[in-house]
DNA sequence: TGTACATCAGTGAACGCGCGTTCACTGATGTAC
DNA sequence: TGTACATCAGTGAACGCGCGTTCACTGATGTAC
């Protein structure tokens, strides 16, 4: 019986993947900052210069899981678009999404940003992120290029609680009671609340 | 006549806010991961070995750097209270300090909140400009360790759109009149919202 | 079904770089008597 | 007023490090005939 561990094949099978997933990682560990070519490849048993044949370069790496994060991110608001207060349990849910994955939320919003135009799928994943934001708030199919100012006024709160949190600056504990509170009370004083 | 242009003195005079000064430049050139000790050292003429003996660290300077940040923003928040709607004008002066010191601001918010417990004049400063934003939002003189659901909405608020802004989110020209149609109407709608 | 060859996905060595920090030092300043 | 000496604020050289990227390469896979 030969039951050495297979050394691994020679191809790994799915290394972009693989490398994103290794990137996460080192995301939640040690922050948008800690996140090198070298490293996330070594933690995925390759050499560097592999990360070559599926990625440009290091931006184009993040790049790419900055955009997973926005599908992600667009995904765990559709889901609690459901709730009986849509725009809460909404706002909750980004809140959540960023508690739970920081490091992502904190590339996403990063630095990358500035420079996001050069990344198409990236720039898509944004876009629509804020196009289902702006549906849930305006009730209406965003084809404008610009947000409106309830649809700017309701994620700007959501995303200034949510940055405030992780960066500790509110005691984790009381993120979530806060986030409650506050989403709840802001949602009543709309001027076009839904009637309850 | 010796014009020759006085070779600096050994001493420099004011190393620690001279390096303060270029770290903040640097700052806005190329963001908090730009600023490196050896640069900024450069960038004042002296060498890198000469900022160890005002600053322990490059985290050290960095702390400094955002403790003097905290508090011009408490400087800029206490100058806008004067106005007709004080909280409206807080945030909008918070929202421009943001425009304006982008560097600094995303220095103030980044990963160094993590570890501003053992920088006792960077906590301070922070406790300070916190104290006064309550103080505005709920008339009272904060002595509670926490803010208030209160403070927090209007400060989530205000600190969301300020980086929603400057991570290019919302493009800059539309920036400041989006920032004033929403929180002149956030203060209308709050519940107590002083009467006109 | 077998073979030649193009393509794809890896490898290891090397590049130059700038970084934070430590070391042993030197030159200027301030202070005690 | 002068001198000895401690202290302070700089210096340059060196440390080890990990990084992103390029290079020339090799081994495995897929395809055409």
């Amino acid at each position: 019986m030969d039951d050495t561990p297979a050394p691994r094949p020679y191809r790994h099978g799915n290394l972009p993947n693989a490398m994103r997933a290794a990137a996460r990682a080192i995301l939640d560990e040690a922050g948008p900052e800690g996140v090198g070519l070298r490293e996330t490849a070594r933690r995925v048993g390759v050499s560097a210069t592999a990360a070559y044949r599926h990625f440009d370069s290091k931006e184009d790496l993040l790049a790419s899981v900055a955009a997973e994060g926005f599908r992600e991110l667009t995904a765990a608001m559709k889901a609690a678009v459901e709730s009986p207060e849509p725009l809460t349990g909404v706002g909750l849910a980004y809140v959540e999404f960023a508690l739970q994955k920081r490091g992502l939320f904190r590339l996403m919003f990063g630095p990358l940003m500035v420079e996001r135009a050069r990344y198409p799928k990236l720039s898509e994943a944004v876009g629509e992120a804020l196009g289902f934001l702006e549906q849930v708030v305006t009730g209406a199919d965003a084809k404008t290029q610009d947000e409106s100012p309830a649809t700017l006024a309701a994620w700007g709160l959501v995303h200034g609680l949510s940055t405030l949190f992780i960066d500790g600056l509110v005691p984790e504990s009381q993120a979530r009671t806060m986030a409650e509170q506050i989403l709840v009370r802001s949602a009543q004083t709309r001027p076009n609340a839904s009637v309850q």
